[in-house]
DNA sequence: TCCATTTGACCAAC
DNA sequence: GTTGGTCAAATGGA
């Protein structure tokens, strides 16, 4: 029912870090399907920020750097964060996903759909990819 | 005690 | 009536 806002989704294996701090609010599990989806929005709501997200398990699994395989979601964002623009690029404490972008797990993952070089991808630019309301995301 | 997560209920769109 | 998104109380961990 979002879908007449606008929004972006990509495909991630680490959909919890992408330098915003967020807060989990809901899941359902939709449409009997096997795994629930997430809903999560920007922690920063008491600045107005109406960022939210949801999170959704894909079905099949995805191999990362030809590796191991990892579980692979669907993200979709609406909005886009107003919230203290700058210092909620280190919003995120104690955020996992830090260890997967040194060991190239998310540029494998990011870079699956944006053909970016794995192992070479600038985390502050791909957040300010994300932050760009101008662009609208639809790779899926 | 504070904060994040879980979970069932509620509501609006379809 | 069904489905998807949100609310809010309960719960657990730090």
């Amino acid at each position: 029912r979002n879908n007449d806002k606008r929004s972006r989704s990509l495909i991630t294996v680490v959909p919890h870090y992408d330098g915003h701090h967020w807060r989990k609010y809901g899941q359902k599990n939709i449409n009997g399907r096997e795994h629930a989806r997430s809903y999560y929005r920007c922690a920063y709501t008491e600045q107005n920020c109406p960022a939210t997200k949801t999170i959704r398990q894909q079905d099949h699994n995805v191999t990362i750097n030809c590796e191991e395989e990892t579980a692979k979601y669907i993200v979709v964002y609406y909005g886009h964060h107003t919230c203290c623009d700058g210092n909620t690029r280190n919003g995120a404490k104690n955020d996992p996903g830090m260890d997967l972008i040194q060991n190239g797990k998310m540029a494998g993952a990011v870079t699956e759909l944006q053909k970016f070089d794995p192992g070479d991808v600038d985390m502050p630019a791909l957040i300010e990819v994300l932050d760009n309301p101008e662009l609208n995301w639809d790779i899926i």
